[in-house]
DNA sequence: AAGGAGTTTTTGACAAAGTCCAAATCTCGG
DNA sequence: CCGAGATTTGGACTTTGTCAAAAACTCCTT
């Protein structure tokens, strides 16, 4: 994220020093909790209530500026990468989440031919394993 | 599920009629929640502890007997199908869950080739979009 | 068929992650 | 610099689920 407060001016946001301050914490801190956000906001600016935190993150996500994850067992995570189709890596044990190129090519998990009826327009796909750390730990 | 109570001793499980009573709802309807499992099983049996249910679901998942999936914004819902590599169709709006089979053949979206080092066990595909109800009410 | 060891179930408190609401504060155009 | 309208705050509340201890039950043994 090159800029914060270009980029909420762009989605005709208001630019307050909260949202600026989420934005930039979501860009550096890839995967994080609203909670782990928070804190990261909190070192930069003193203090934000948890209630804005979710308000900015809501925000953000229905603009299409950020993008919720929200795998099993885990809160939600947030992230700056949008649009290019990746999915996510996550460890079963650590919670570990890396990214990972959508692996058959440029967008064929999207295959979306209507099942059901359906109007498919995402396929989110989330692979569960294990990490390195926790291969290692666990031996 | 033929038969609950085979099922159960089959992995050493002691029937109770709670499990008995459980494992037959999630069988007759797929994609629930524990909260709806749970009035399942009071209709049947009068009632049931809300930490049964979960004692229960958790049992049965530990076992392999049933499959709990985890769609974002949305309690953990439970299903019989088991084994079989299918996949979820999940709606935007009023959170309807469909099964489809894996789009691409037999199971090649677990292609885990490891990324990251990570030993991958599974691969999760939720499809999300609007379902033929919610299409129409859009309109 | 009764006894008992070991599991399950129940009850009630607790925790995490979010949301709702009203009051106070701030942003930005004029 | 002002004020309308949006945002932030604080606190209560909801949902989904877990923890722990006591009561009840299952199933093996006799």
């Amino acid at each position: 994220m090159r800029n914060p407060e270009a980029t909420l001016r762009q989605h005709d946001l208001p630019v307050t020093a909260q949202r600026v301050s989420v934005l930039r914490a979501v860009s550096h801190h890839p995967h994080a909790t609203a909670d782990i956000l928070a804190e990261k906001v909190r070192a930069e600016l003193g203090s934000i209530s948890r209630q804005s935190v979710y308000n900015v993150l809501n925000v953000l996500t229905d603009k299409g500026i950020i993008r919720r994850i929200q795998p099993a067992e885990s809160a939600a995570l947030y992230e700056d990468r949008i649009g290019d189709n990746h999915h996510h890596l996550v460890c079963r044990t650590c919670g570990k989440t890396e990214d990972v190129c959508c692996a058959v090519g440029a967008a064929p998990c999207l295959t979306a031919h209507s099942h059901h009826g359906f109007k498919i327009d995402e396929a989110e796909v989330i692979y569960w394993g294990t990490c390195p750390a926790c291969q290692k730990k666990k031996r």
